[in-house]
RNA sequence: GUGAGAUUAGCUCAGUUGGUUAGAGCACUGGUUUGUGGUGCCGGGGGUCGCGGGUUCGAAUCCCGUAUCUCACCCCA
C-alpha cells in the first residue's frame, strides 16, 4: 500500500467539516474588516524566503522543502504565507499604487519538521496582510479580527503582546543585550550561546529555567524602546482595552521570523498540547522595501488551522434537503426522475436499491435529510409520492407532477 | 536532528506464565405481525495482530531491525 508522506495528512470527516466551517467563518470576518482574497503560488524561488524570513531562522536553516526544478531553478515550497504575498504585491506594482490595500489568503504551507500534535509537514494557514497603514490603529484592528474569528468559532484564548522596537531602537538594544549575554555566558545553556550569535533576542524565550533566572537581570526591550515605539505600544494597549480585548504583556515574546518589528502578538490556547500558539502576527514595516519594493508599512497575522480544528465548537447540524427511495425495484426509475427534478433547487440524496420503509427512514436520518420521500406499491399505482418531514414528523402524499 | 512510549476489526480497546478456530463495545449490514427514523430485540460480514527477520514443537505475546503515530526537546502556526 502506498501511504501519504510523513506529516502530510488527508483531511476527512469530521475534520473536513470543521475545516470548511473555519474557512467560511474566517472569510466572512476578514471581508467585514475590508480584506479581499489573494492567492500566491505554493512554489517560489528559494531566495525569496532567505531574504524575507531570514537565514538565521530555523525555517530557512533546516525546514524548507527545497529542490532544483527541471529548469535548474532553486525553488521552495512556501514555509509561510507572508513572503509570497509581499513578493506578489511588489511584482504587480501595488506598492507604486499606494493607498491602503488589505488581503487575506489561506492554503497549505510546508516545513520539513518532525511531526507531532499540532505540527505537520504540510499544514494550513489562514492569514491577512494589510499594506499602507503605519498607524497602530491598524495593528489593533488586525488583533481584534483574530479575536472575532476565534470567538465566532467558540474558541477561548489568551493574547500575548510585545513590542519588538524599530530600526531606531532595536539595534542599540540588541548591542546592549549581547553585551549582557557575554557577561553571563558561563551561566547560560548551549542553545542560548548559539542564539547569542544568530538571533540574540530569542534567548529571552528560552525554556531553560536556569537561563530564565539569569535573564531576570537582562536589559528589557520595553525599557529601551524609542519614543514613538513606546507611545505606539501604549496606544495599542489602550485601544484593545477600550474594545474589551484582554491581553498580557510578554516581553519574552519573540516572533520566529526576522521581518517583524514593533507590534508582535500571539494567541495561545491551553489544552492542545505543547504547540499552543494558534495564531501569530505583527508589524513588518521594512519587509516591502527589503524585497525591493517602495517602502510600505504593513501588518498581518497567520492562523494555524490544524491547531484550531479540535477546538472549534460546531453549530448544531441542521437537517437539509431530501432523501428519495423506492420500496420496489419497479419504482426506482420513477423516483430517479422526481429526485432529479428536485435536485435543481435542493440538496437531494437518492437511494438506488429497493428497501423497506423503515430502512429508508433510517437512511434519510443518516444523511441528515429534512424530508424522506418514498414510493411504494400504493404510490406507484396512484402516481403519488409519500413524503415525511423528519423534523415536524408530519406526513403527506403528493402528486408526482407537482414535485 | 535528540530522547521516551505506543501500533490487535472501519473506530475505541481487551487478550492470562508463549498453547486449539484472536474477543468486546460502537459503526456497517440483514431480519424482526403486513409500510414509520434518529431510541427495542435477534442475527451477519469484517483481522496476513504495522512490516521484516530471529528464538521456539508452537509467537498477538519473547528478541533484533524498520515504518508510522504520540509525548517531550529544538522551533513554530
Amino acid at each position: 500500500m502506498i501511504r501519504s508522506l510523513r506529516g502530510m495528512n488527508d483531511i476527512l470527516s469530521p475534520e473536513n467539516e470543521r475545516f470548511e466551517f473555519f474557512i467560511n467563518t474566517a472569510t466572512t470576518i476578514a471581508k467585514r474588516y475590508g480584506f479581499e482574497y489573494f492567492e500566491a503560488p505554493l512554489l517560489e524561488e528559494t531566495a525569496l524566503f532567505k531574504r524575507s524570513v531570514g537565514e538565521s531562522s530555523d525555517i530557512v536553516g533546516k525546514e524548507m522543502y527545497q529542490f532544483t526544478d527541471k529548469g535548474g531553478n532553486d525553488v521552495c515550497l512556501r514555509p509561510e504565507g507572508t513572503a509570497g504575498v509581499v513578493r506578489a504585491f511588489i511584482q504587480n506594482k501595488l506598492d507604486k499604487k499606494g493607498g491602503i490595500q488589505r488581503f487575506f489568503y489561506h492554503g497549505p504551507m510546508f516545513r520539513y519538521e518532525r511531526p507531532q500534535k499540532g505540527r505537520l509537514r504540510e499544514f494550513h494557514q489562514f492569514g491577512v496582510e494589510s499594506f499602507g497603514i503605519a498607524s497602530v490603529y491598524e495593528d489593533s484592528s488586525v488583533i481584534m479580527m483574530v479575536a472575532d474569528i476565534l470567538k465566532a468559532l467558540g474558541i477561548t484564548f489568551r493574547l500575548k503582546l510585545n513590542s519588538l522596537g524599530c530600526p531606531e531602537c532595536m539595534p542599540p538594544y540588541r548591542q546592549k543585550l549581547v553585551g549582557f549575554l557575554e557577561s553571563v555566558e558561563e551561566h547560560i545553556c548551549d542553545d542560548c550561546v548559539r542564539r547569542k550569535a544568530t538571533n540574540p533576542i530569542r534567548v529571552l524565550d528560552c525554556k531553560n529555567s536556569s537561563c530564565q533566572k539569569v535573564y531576570i537581570e537582562a536589559p528589557k526591550l520595553l525599557d529601551n524602546l524609542c519614543e514613538s515605539c513606546d507611545s505606539d505600544f501604549t496606544t495599542l494597549q489602550k485601544l484593545l482595552t477600550d474594545n474589551g480585548i484582554d491581553f498580557e504583556i510578554d516581553n519574552h515574546l519573540v516572533r520566529g521570523l526576522d521581518y517583524y518589528s514593533k507590534t508582535a502578538f500571539e494567541f495561545i490556547s491551553d489544552g492542545i498540547g505543547a504547540q499552543s500558539a494558534i495564531a501569530g502576527g505583527g508589524r513588518y514595516d521594512r519587509l516591502v522595501e527589503f524585497l525591493d519594493g517602495r517602502p510600505t508599512p504593513a501588518v498581518g497575522f497567520a492562523i494555524g488551522i490544524e491547531r484550531l480544528l479540535e477546538l472549534i465548537v460546531m453549530p448544531e447540524p441542521i437537517r437539509e434537503g431530501y432523501y428519495f427511495g423506492a420500496m420496489d425495484e419497479i419504482g426506482i426509475d420513477m423516483v430517479m426522475q422526481s429526485a432529479q427534478k428536485k435536485r435543481q433547487s435542493e440538496r437531494v440524496i437518492i437511494e438506488y436499491t429497493a428497501k423497506s420503509l423503515k430502512a429508508h427512514l433510517k437512511g434519510a436520518d443518516r444523511v441528515h435529510a429534512r424530508y424522506c420521500a418514498v414510493v411504494g406499491e400504493n404510490e406507484l399505482k396512484a402516481g403519488t409520492i409519500w413524503v415525511k418531514d423528519l423534523v415536524e414528523k408530519s406526513e403527506s402524499v403528493i402528486k408526482v407532477e407537482t414535485i
